[in-house]
DNA sequence: CGGGGGTTTGAGTCCGTTCAAAATACGTGG
DNA sequence: CCACGTATTTTGAACGGACTCAAACCCCCG
């Protein structure tokens, strides 16, 4: 009955930008039920703000329209770890709801955001009268699971240039300028050192040595968060090659 | 329409372990749809050998019955890491079905392990049929992501030390010979000294020095593969403590 | 009894951390 | 718009955990 037939298409969910496919969960939740049965809110939050918190119970989904999320975990000893960046376009939430425990993390607004948040009793409907919209939603946290896993294969066995490369290069799609004649890039970090640091599990003061190596070796050049790579194929190739 | 209404129970498939709660594909799969239609093959691998590679395709799910299997991820430089362990009860390869991706790690018996496995034609006859597997699914998928985000958190913040107390504290409920008295612990280790590095993202080398220091504080003895905790409840406490 | 892989030990190095201080950027009120 | 106070970033120096390389050791198997 839910939906479509075929697989709806990978689509963005009204204002969400870019967006990773399918993981517009606006989008998809828009084809599996009338908009009627499906309340979508939308809120704005402030940087420093706190979506929800570990612990918390899982009361709905939320899809990122604009700005910047980060998921940390946080244990017993007040050792953290941001586990996942939202980029615009980008669900969250969803684990949680989907796994039917309490959050795992806190999602903290790096940039100002604006986010559609769909409640659970919304989202329990939808479930069961469009199991397409639930294999879309496997899949999500299937492929959520693939990335965690290369993030932690990244990060136990790359050096901190190298993750660092890793992210400027992940950046670079959505924040980027491209000069389309010289391969040159310029981007404006959504991040502060900080974060920066959070992100790829270091501190703040390795990534300022860092940045200062990469500059020394003239593949990325840093005034405050405006960041400026040459090359990024050379970039790129100093990610891949094996020191 | 398969099964019946209300929430399969937490069972365990057949002669499958003591298992992880709701992991068990078999059981799950049993009570979906009836035998005829589910064909389950039954395995048995040795040591060393591969179930799957990184890059295959997926063409099933398998439950381990009994044994010890590592699922190993490896990168472009050939740099690799364990990213799970699978115990008696768990399924795996399961990620790959759900998210219709190619296998994302190889699948390396480190215990002679007998599995059964479900091929791909009758888990997406089981899917279309029976919702309630398909929730089943997900729940699970759901859950090993939050335990990699665990372990990410764990082994970016952890040294060492810490790292290998808790994969003893893990590794204890299955393999330990518990003394009611005393609360002292004696295992027997399924994994070499190699593996055991490759575990926690380290090196042999660096194992064996962790080993003599955990001897030097009397929180654990090894004797080859076996080793003997004296109070399981100290080292739990060493591993929370935050030095 | 002689390999041969796995494990342990040793020495030296390196990357990243910690602690502390200096420099810079930032926001707010005057 | 400037000045000030605060927070962030950068720099420096020293430490330390884990790694590398290499050799010795051990245990299991043939």
């Amino acid at each position: 009955m839910g939906a479509e037939g075929k697989p709806i298409a990978v689509r963005k969910c009204g204002t969400c930008g870019g967006g990773r496919e399918d993981s517009s969960l606006c989008g998809l939740a828009r084809s599996g039920l009338q908009s009627d049965k499906l309340k979508r809110t939308h809120k704005v939050y402030e940087v420093g703000q706190n979506i929800y918190l570990e612990g918390d119970n899982s009361d709905g989904v939320y899809c990122l329209k604009a700005g910047l999320i980060a998921i940390r975990k946080t244990d017993v000893n007040g050792n953290s770890a941001v586990v996942r960046l939202v980029q615009p376009g980008e669900a969250f939430g969803h684990r949680s709801f989907l796994a039917n425990e309490k959050h795992a993390g806190t999602a903290e607004v790096l940039v100002k955001s604006k986010l559609c948040f769909i409640p659970k009793a919304s989202l329990d409907n939808l479930l069961a009268e469009s199991p397409d919209v639930a294999v879309r939603f496997t899949r999500r946290v299937a492929r959520d699971l693939r990335e965690i896993e290369e993030l932690y294969l990244l990060t136990t066995t790359q050096p901190v240039r190298k993750r660092l490369a890793h992210l400027l290069l992940g950046l670079r799609t959505r924040y980027a300028n491209e000069d389309g004649e010289t391969d040159e890039t310029v981007l404006e970090l959504p991040l502060s050192r900080q974060e920066l640091a959070a992100a790829i599990g270091t501190r703040p003061e390795t990534i300022a040595r860092t940045i200062k190596k990469l500059e020394e070796d003239k593949l990325a050049f840093f005034k405050g968060r405006i960041v400026t790579i040459p090359s990024t194929a050379l970039l790129q190739e100093d990610f891949e090659a094996d020191y």
